[in-house]
Order: structure tokens, then sequence, then C-alpha cells
DNA sequence: GGCGCGGATTGATCAAGATCAAGGCAGCCT
DNA sequence: AGGCTGCCTTGATCTTGATCAATCCGCGCC
């Protein structure tokens, strides 16, 4: 079942999210400039790139990633409707970021941002810059001291308040993908998911669309 | 063997380190405040104490980390001379420092770095916080996908790299500390060394001095 | 509706790293 | 100097999650 754009929120933001939010304003950042529609898959920038422009999604979902010399990929981050992303420290992309479904992007250049002029602006970027931080930091306690079962269940904890979903989430992603961003393997999240099942704390209905039966119990699992 | 403070390199930055730099300017940012003396093992602020004040180390060394309910530690990062640290998005710390052995650090309040007024400290502050990005996501990277070998490597060659040590390197931490910033166990850090000792990498010097035999080898089996 | 394809699930086995359990060593204190 | 204490190292065993290998299932297509 390939998620139809229909489904996602329409509200940009929660209100109060108990994970590390993604923006310090309610409402974010506004960004003018040109919609950009990316097919499933494709690419949206890539390492070693430019960085001159910053995204924000309107509707489908982004995965940034880096991926070691082998091929072994480690995705930072999932991008959702709302979120901003691709800002960097240097004048080159150190991560890439593909389209996880079809998805509508607003293009901005870096610098109508205004962070030099607006402080405004510039508090706002600076503050979805901070909540990045530390949702990476958030990811790092999870890959390094977390058990798969805790990851999993925090992955689902963490997606359903960032898509507004109370109990049906509809997950934008593969199996794959979510295995490289708890950095497990992808028959390791299909059994965690089975035996999150069979323990009657959520139901699978079709792969990518799971309902949270008891949040709460899912919730006291990640630890 | 404690680690004295006269062992400390003199230059507060290094030019250029392979790995993310901690600061986009080679000179960092400028501190005006009063020095603090903080014991080993002593606590600079905890999780969830208000975050009005930033902090930069002048010798010595602290760890920065998030606890999970049962204890288990996650080191988020090392903050080495000339390391700026304790900036948050909210008002208060969603993270941990304690100083590894005695440190003398710069405290100075929040507000004097006048981000809302000198669009230069603006600029400089915001450096530090994407160079901070960037190493978390390097880190997630380390603990998400890589062996135990190969984040043992790393870590040796980031910290030679930001030490400024070229073979030599006085490691500031236990082995314990080492453990919890790369999601493993004391005994598999201390395995790992021997393992690099005997393949001839390293040479172990009292368990707080390492001499990198081939730094090169050593780079390359970080993949 | 039947077929085929790609992702997901399940099962069997393996191995990396954790855990449990002794020693060893260095620095420190008296 | 000697002993003590706290890390560190080493060894034996166990567990979790990875790997290898079939299916299975849902969905799109014919």
């Amino acid at each position: 079942m390939q998620m139809s754009p229909i489904m996602v929120p329409r509200r940009l933001y929660q209100a109060a999210p108990p994970v590390a939010p993604r923006t310090a304003d309610t409402d974010g950042v506004r960004l003018i400039g040109v919609t950009l529609t990316v097919a499933r898959d494709q690419e949206v920038f890539g390492e070693g790139e430019p960085a001159d422009q910053v995204y924000k999604v309107v509707r489908g979902a982004v995965r940034g990633f880096r991926v070691l010399s082998d091929g072994r990929r480690q995705i930072c981050d999932f991008y959702l409707p709302g979120d901003v992303f691709g800002i960097e420290p240097g004048c080159e992309h150190r991560a890439s970021a593909e389209a996880l479904t079809d998805t509508v992007l607003i293009v901005a250049r870096r610098s109508s941002l205004g962070e030099d002029t607006d402080p405004t602006a510039a508090r706002r970027l600076w503050g979805l810059a901070m909540a990045d931080l530390q949702r990476s930091q958030d990811h790092a306690l999870t890959l390094g001291r977390r058990s798969a079962s805790e990851r999993v269940a925090s992955f689902l904890v963490d997606m359903a308040n960032r898509l507004g979903a109370s109990e049906m989430l509809e997950l934008p992603m593969s199996r794959q993908d979510i295995a490289d961003y708890l950095g497990l393997t992808i028959e390791t999240v299909s059994r965690t998911l089975t035996q999150l099942q069979v323990s009657g704390l959520i139901k699978l209905a079709g792969c990518r669309s799971i309902h949270l039966r008891k949040p709460r119990a899912l919730a006291d699992l990640c630890a």
C-alpha cells in the first residue's frame, strides 16, 4: 500500500509533542520559494553538493542519511510535513536526502531566509537547528544504549507524535528505512514488530499501517 | 595515572582537523566571564537545570551525557580545551555535564554573548551549533553502523585530531567513559585496544596514554 | 481473476559483543 | 616500603541480533 498524499495530516505542527519538537515556534519557519515535486526514491540532494538551498516538506516525506564506503547506511532523520531540512554549517551537504514517497517540497535559497538582517528569522532558524541537535542526541542515546525492542517502540511513539496520529499510524517508509534509522537489520525490525503484535501492543494492518493498541505500554517500553 | 593539567596542549584549536571541526572560525568564540574550577567527576550542570549559562573549556575535559531511567548512560560528546558547551534550544538542559579530570572553565551568561545585537557573535554561535550537529550525526553513524573495532579506531583518530596529538595521545577519560561514548562495554573497549596493540597499530603506555604507531592504518580501519 | 514482482515475514544457524568472574597492575596513602 | 583501592585486563560462557535461506503476501498488471 502506497501512502496517498491525502492521508498526510493537515496541521503542520502538533502542540507540544513529548519528544524533542523540531521547531521552537509553533508555526515554524516560513519559506518563500518554488515548490518542487520529487518522485519516490529520487534524490533531493547528495553528499558533497553545494548547500545553498533549504527545503520544507509540504507533502510526503524525506530521509536524510549518510553512508560508509562499503555501503552501510545510517538514516539520520526522517523529514515529515512541516519539517525544514538541508541547512548545513559549511557550503556543502554532509548528508544525502531522498524522497520516501512522492513528495512536494518548498525550496528557498538559503540567503533568502534573511538570517543576517532579520533577527526573528535568525532566532527561528536557531531554534530549528538546536531542535535538530536535540533529536540527533536522542537518536545517539537510542543507537548506543537501547535494545531492539526499545528502539522499535520508541520509533513508533516518536512517529505517532510527529505525524499527529494518536493510534492509527501510516508510515511513509519501508522496513529497510526503519532498520537503517534504528541501526538494526530489516529482519530484526520485522520480528520485533511481530512480537509487539503478539504482545497485543500493536496491530499490523498492511505493512505500512500500524494500529497502536496500547500507546502507554509502548511508551513504557522505551525505557 | 591521573592526567596532570600541564599535559593539556597549549594550542586551543588545530588547523582544519579532518573530522567535523567544532567551530567554523579557527579562533572560536570569545567568552567573557568568570573562571570556574571543577574537580574530577563533579557536575557542571544536570539535566533539567536552567540553561542560562555557557561554558568554555580552558584546561581539563568534560563529558556531556544522557541517562536512561535504569541508569544506562550515553555520552553524547567530550568537550576538550577550546570547546564551548552548554548551549541549549530551550531554557533547561537536556543533558548533564561532568568534569573528566580537574577542569578549568570560563562561564558566561548566555545573554552576554550578544547574539541578538552582534551579527558576528551570532554567526559564530551558529557555526558552533551546526558543527555540534555534524558531530552528533557522525556519532549516530558510528553507533548505528560501525563494528567495535571501527568505533575504537575512529575514536582514537578523532581524539588525536582534537587534542592535536600526532602520535602520542593522552586521554583524559576512563575506559568506562570511552565505552559509554561508543555504545560498548568496558570489556569490549579494553579487548579491542589490546587487539590493536597486538596488530601493531598502537602501543599502550599506561592506560591513559596511547602511542599511535600507524595512524594511517588506524584511519583506514574506520571504514 | 490469475500472474508476477518486490518487499515482508519466518525459520535456522552463526557470531559479535555482553555478561559473569577472576586476576593484575598502578598509583596512592600511611 | 608495603599494602590497599580502584581501574584495567583477561578468560569463559551466554545472549542478542546478524546472517543465510526460504516462503509469504499484497499489490499492480495483464
